[in-house]
Order: structure tokens, then C-alpha cells, then sequence
DNA sequence: CTTGACTCTGGAGTCGAATCCAGACTGCAA
DNA sequence: TTGCAGTCTGGATTCGACTCCAGAGTCAAG
């Protein structure tokens, strides 16, 4: 096998995720079935792993699987760059959403922290 | 029955849960095993509704009913208030660690965005 | 040839926080 | 009295993204 060519188990660390998530997202459909050895093994290609590699990273950027996966039928379709241009857009908005949120979350309880002496027990505390 | 006094239906519509929650509530720990009617429905008084509306503003906060149910264990055993401010400190880095991730996610984003010029297909596209 | 690491499959289990279900019972109004 | 909304129980199901399992087959090193 040319070292191009590898098992599950070196594509996985080579992408670096585990071996059962590359079955799983096989299953999922996020990669082509790959094909076999003789003997039902798994061969991948350095495509493959890039492949990988794009879904960890667009996890990373906080896409779920069902949006890698438009993603990635979008760019196997070859379709318009606009689409992916608005995918990303829709994404921020959805981050700044809920960044804001959380930061109303945090300043609630800070402006909660603030008003607490810290004396005495619970009784009456405002955070509770 | 007093009005204070209620059915699982009306304390749950009081506080803005469903039913099924408020008995899910129950099972977990975080409220009491309610008394009972002979009939055996399960009766709420007003101080039952306000620890709903507790747990409720609570896991608007963020708290995971883990957290609150903590927080419930330090209110009924009058614990300490210092230990309350701790929880709530806590609280309020892990939504500044995580507002933090997602604004880096969120920037990164953004700057693709920027070098994508949105035109023609998917390919090369800095995005993908 | 044997050992140990790797891979295969189908399916089950995990986490949190509910939500939904069937089938039986209760309570209130018309 | 009948009808329907509400309640009871225990258990199953949902979502997302894995993770783990048993039992069987395969591969490479020593």
C-alpha cells in the first residue's frame, strides 16, 4: 500500500479524530463508502483525510454535522461559492446571537454578585 | 382548595413549565415529594411555585439542574452565602471562557468571509 | 507459528433535559 | 349522567455526536 494509502486507523490519526468517528461518519453519510481490501478493510486516500480535516475544522467553527454535510454536498456538487459565502454569513449571525446572550446572562449575574455582601446565609441573598 | 393551594396544572402554568417538567422535578431531587390529595393528586402551595420560578430563572442563567439542584441543597440547609458568591464566580468564568471561544470562532469566520470574493463555484473557495 | 495490534459488523449505551405514551382514574360542569 | 379535561404511573423516546461492546477475522513482527 503506498503510504497515500492507509487504514481507518491511520486516517483517523492522521485527520486526528478517533477511529470510530470515521465509521460513524461514514454511516452519516459524510463520507463516500470507502473502499476495500481482499480481505473488507477500509483503504483512504489523502482526499479522504482532507476531508476529515475539513469536518473537524468546520466542527470547530461550530457547524453541526447537518451543516458539514450541506457543505460538503455543496462543494462535491461543485455548486456557487454565494451559497457557501451565505451559509457562513447565517453562522455569524447565529455566534453574535449567542455570544450576546451570553454575555446578558453573565452581566445579570455579575450585577447579581455585586449586590451579595457575602455575609449570613442564604436567607435573603439576592442571588437566590 | 385556597387558591395557594393547587393542582400540578395550574402551579406548573404559574411558574411557565409544562406538567410533565414539574413531575420531572420532582423525580430528580429539586423539589420535594408534593403532598397528596386523598385522590392522590399531587398539591402545591405558593413557596412550591416560587422554587419553579427559581429553577426556571436559574436555568435561564445557565445553570444545568445539577448546579441548581446545589444550589437548592445550600438554600434549604441555609447555608452559607459566601459559598453561594462562589458558585455564581464559577458560573460567571465558564460563560466568559465560552463567550470568549465563540467570539474567536465567530472572528475567524468573519475573516474567511472576507476573503471570499463570492464568486464562481465552490473550488478554492478560502471557506471550504 | 504465535502473539498482539488492528479491523470488521451490528447494535447498545452515553450525556442532559425533558417530552411523550398508554391505560387507568378523578373531578367538575352542563 | 355523561363527557371531557385533568391527573396518575412507569417506562420509552427524543436530540446530537459520538463511544463502546462482543465476537470474529486479518496482518505484521519475532
Amino acid at each position: 500500500m503506498p503510504k497515500t494509502l492507509m487504514t481507518i486507523g491511520a486516517a483517523a490519526k492522521s485527520a486526528g479524530v478517533a477511529v470510530d468517528t470515521v465509521r460513524y461518519y461514514e454511516r452519516e453519510g459524510l463520507l463516500a463508502s470507502a473502499t476495500r481490501t481482499a480481505s473488507g478493510y477500509r483503504v483512504f486516500a489523502a482526499a479522504d483525510v482532507e476531508r476529515l480535516r475539513f469536518i473537524r475544522k468546520a466542527k470547530s467553527l461550530g457547524f453541526t454535522l447537518a451543516d458539514i454535510a450541506e457543505l460538503l454536498r455543496l462543494q462535491d456538487g461543485g455548486g456557487p461559492r454565494t451559497e457557501v459565502r451565505q451559509r457562513a454569513r447565517t453562522r455569524i449571525e447565529d455566534l453574535s446571537r449567542k455570544i450576546a446572550a451570553l454575555a446578558a446572562i453573565r452581566d445579570a449575574l455579575v450585577a447579581l454578585e455585586g449586590q451579595c455582601h457575602g455575609r449570613g446565609t442564604v436567607a435573603g441573598c439576592p442571588i437566590i
